[in-house]
RNA sequence: CGGAGCAUAGCUCAGUCCGGUAGAGCACAGCCUUCGGGAGGCUGGGGCCGGAGGUUCGAAUCCUCUUGCUCCGACCA
């Protein structure tokens, strides 16, 4: 990708609203604009982050046998009125007529509609379990969207809903799950802190939200100081609770050893029981002939929330520092003299070498030397190749680590190798 | 939903108290000089001063109403 071709409008001033580094910094690096109180546009740096993330999701999902499905983002009343939830989720829903004055509304989550999609299809044993998941967008209409998309009101959430025959399966279902949301955050750079939670508005008994440290979380955490060391197997008995189920009291843990920390919660995972299968009457027989209610789960990762969370954790002073696994783009390739022939032989060369196996966005705007260091350090892409004039001369380019600031000199075609294996 | 602010050029803001020709920096367009950390020069284009009423000879400025956005709190995946 030619970076004068890509639109990526970046800004050198601070927006005067924005509060926070990831909600300065998607704003500075042109990858949000805003269109209304907590909603946005992603424009395509932030696309391209919101698909990789998105990418690395539907592999873990995969692997636990979740299948991927769209829901709608428009779905009738009567179907909320069947759950009981079209009275008791209040002004958060955002809700709709159609032409022939039908009630409607733009979906928050979606336990209603994968339970109807079920009872419609699922009527045997036979057919269990099953898992369906889903990367679309939400609405909740928040009483106060902030900090840019962390708090949006239109947001991409991957949602799930298991269906097990009996509580043995669907808490074995729920493990699996919060083993692979540990490993899918981990993929996605980041170090997940899973905490016991209050289920809310979808209702049941057991409920973990995963966070993700940082100073500008929303959420207060409680937990033992043993949790950011402990093994896969230690976790789900340690002790660690969001600030709602937090008592002084009944804590377990002597005040000396429990930390608190702010976190941003990305996942929130629940287990629900018959809740919604029983008020939407969905069941099927079992091998017995008796008829059995599903027992019943759903699964969240803020899709678009996990963007800023991993900007709060990826970041310096001149910008963002991407995990390799979520970068926009693999390197960036520099040409700081554009007009100087040897440097455009140089970075062409390389740029048509690696943009068939990477995706490489290759600067050859002609803009000072500066303005290209500057925005290749705001955007964040890990591997900066720097094409200047001096190094040419002695046939050199330069490879820069944006984290680290570790500089290699390199050759052409050791750079080239070094991408191409 | 309580409380507090803000709204003037694409952006960041000055001008508002104390009414009298619409401003700056950055950005943008053209040309030139630069080219390793947002460089410099010349020229140019940009505005219903959020909207509606009112007061006044005259309103960005004063008054009333309204809309939008931001922050704090409560709420929330």
């Amino acid at each position: 990708m030619l970076f004068s071709k890509f639109f990526a409008p970046t800004s050198k001033d601070t927006p005067a609203d924005a509060q926070i580094a990831s909600h300065r910094l998607m704003l500075r690096a042109g990858m949000i604009s805003q269109t209304a109180s907590g909603i946005y546009c992603w424009l395509p740096l932030a696309t391209r982050v919101l698909e990789k993330i998105s990418r690395i999701i539907c592999e873990e999902q995969d692997k636990i046998g979740a299948q991927k499905v769209y829901f709608t983002t428009i779905q009738p009343a009567d179907l909320w009125i069947e759950s009981g939830r079209y009275d008791s989720y209040g002004k958060e829903m955002l809700r709709l007529k159609d032409r022939k004055d039908g009630e409607f509304l733009y979906s928050p989550t979606n336990e209603e509609q994968a339970t109807d999609v079920f009872r419609k299809y699922v009527h045997s044993y036979r057919g269990m379990p099953i898992m369906l998941y889903q990367i679309h967008w939400k609405f909740r209409d928040e009483i106060r969207p902030r900090f840019g998309i962390m708090r949006g009101r239109e947001f991409l959430m991957k949602d799930g809903y298991s269906f097990d025959l009996n509580f043995e399966d669907a808490r074995r279902t729920y493990r699996n799950i919060f083993q692979s949301y540990i490993k899918t955050f981990r993929r996605l750079g980041l170090t997940p802190v899973p905490v016991q939670a209050d289920s809310g508005a979808i209702g049941g008994n057991m409920s973990h939200e995963f966070h993700i440290l940082a100073e500008t979380g929303e959420s207060t955490l409680y937990y033992d100081k043993k949790l950011p060391t402990a093994t896969d197997e230690d976790l789900e008995t340690i002790y660690a609770v969001a600030d709602e189920k937090h008592d002084p009291k009944t804590c377990p843990i002597p005040e000396e050893e429990l930390m608190i920390s702010k976190g941003i919660e990305v996942g929130h995972i629940f287990y629900f029981g018959t809740k919604y299968s029983k008020a939407m009457n969905a069941f099927v027989l079992n091998d017995k002939g008796d008829k059995v209610f599903p027992e019943m789960g759903s699964y969240g990762v803020g899709v678009s929330r996990l963007v800023g969370a991993i900007i709060e954790a990826s970041h310096d002073e001149r910008g963002i520092t991407w995990p390799e696994s979520t970068a926009p783009f693999d390197a960036v390739i520099l040409n700081l003299h554009v007009k100087n022939d040897k440097c455009r032989r140089m970075a062409e060369k390389i740029y048509d070498a690696l943009s068939s196996k990477k995706e490489v966005l290759y600067d050859e705007r002609n803009i000072t030397a500066g303005e290209k260091l500057a925005d290749a350090d705001l955007i964040g892409i890990p591997w900066q190749i720097i094409v200047g004039p001096k190094n040419a001369e002695n046939d050199i380019v330069e490879l820069k680590n944006r984290k680290t600031g570790e500089v290699t000199n390199m050759t052409v075609s050791e750079i080239i190798n070094r991408f191409i294996r």
